[in-house]
DNA sequence: CGCCAGGGCCTCA
DNA sequence: TGAGGCCATGGC
């Protein structure tokens, strides 16, 4: 396989071209501009600290879901519904209404489906606190991650990457396109096994997983919608 | 308008 | 284990 066509060099090329994402992204982002403290809505550009609370935690997760095969500004919108329904918390969201959650969520599509998925998922961090899980090796917690209803590979993943800080690659549609486009890797190729062959090549960096995710979705709503291609190839390819 | 979105579950070979 | 049907609203 050729060099320049290492997993390191597109993420360069795409970082250089893009700028850093801040994903994952949070609704109340605390920053300090000298002695004002600046509360903003999503992304979070160069800080790598976030999230900070339990509650940025359990959103990422509940955004996660949300999100699954849905258009992203939808997300910020439901969350907002669920928080002023006061159901944010796990205990709360456990307890609650399917339907009453189906109507928060509704937007986002799939609201049925998914207003079961975030209570087990409630459910789930009821029972195993952050405190707790984030102890355990990454495989362990993506294992119970992935015994949930309603979260599969690539959601497992961005919970682990973007809430628990782990170095965990996230394989989306995307991810797929773009590498198999570029002659890396057969369409076909597996989640997985795609996920192993990224990993194998990539040191285990916070940041880098973080951002390269990110920063192929980004590429890839520009140029890798799914038909026809556009020619975004031409930004990554030597 | 029609196409598509930061998937995952269930069923059936 | 993989392909196909299903879930469903909103953005552009």
């Amino acid at each position: 396989m050729s060099r320049k066509r290492s997993f390191y060099n597109i993420y360069r090329k795409l970082m250089s071209a893009y700028g850093p994402q801040g994903w994952w992204p949070v609704s109340t982002v605390k920053m300090t501009a000298g002695d004002t403290l600046l509360l903003r809505d999503g992304y979070h550009p160069r800080n790598y600290t976030l999230p900070e609370s339990d509650e940025q935690r359990f959103e990422i997760c509940l955004g996660a879901i949300l999100v699954q095969n849905t258009n992203w500004l939808n997300v910020p919108p439901a969350l907002k519904a669920l928080r002023q329904k006061g159901l944010f918390l796990p205990d709360k969201l456990a307890e609650a209404e399917n339907q009453q959650i189906a109507l928060a969520i509704k937007r986002c599509g799939y609201y049925n489906q998914k207003a079961r998925y975030l209570k087990h998922i409630a459910k789930f961090f009821r029972l195993h606190p952050f405190s707790e899980l984030e102890q355990e090796p990454l495989d362990e917690i993506r294992n119970k991650l992935l015994k949930i209803k309603g979260i599969g590979p690539e959601t497992a993943d961005c919970i682990l990457l973007y809430a628990f800080k782990k170095c965990s690659f996230v394989i989306d549609a995307y991810t797929v396109r773009i590498f198999s486009h570029l002659g890396l890797i057969d369409s076909a190729v597996s989640y997985h096994e795609l996920k192993g062959l990224i990993e194998s090549e990539l040191k285990p960096e916070l940041e880098v997983y973080q951002e390269y995710h990110a920063l192929l979705v980004c590429h890839g709503k520009l140029h890798y919608r799914r038909k026809p291609y556009g020619s975004g190839d031409q930004l990554l390819l030597p």
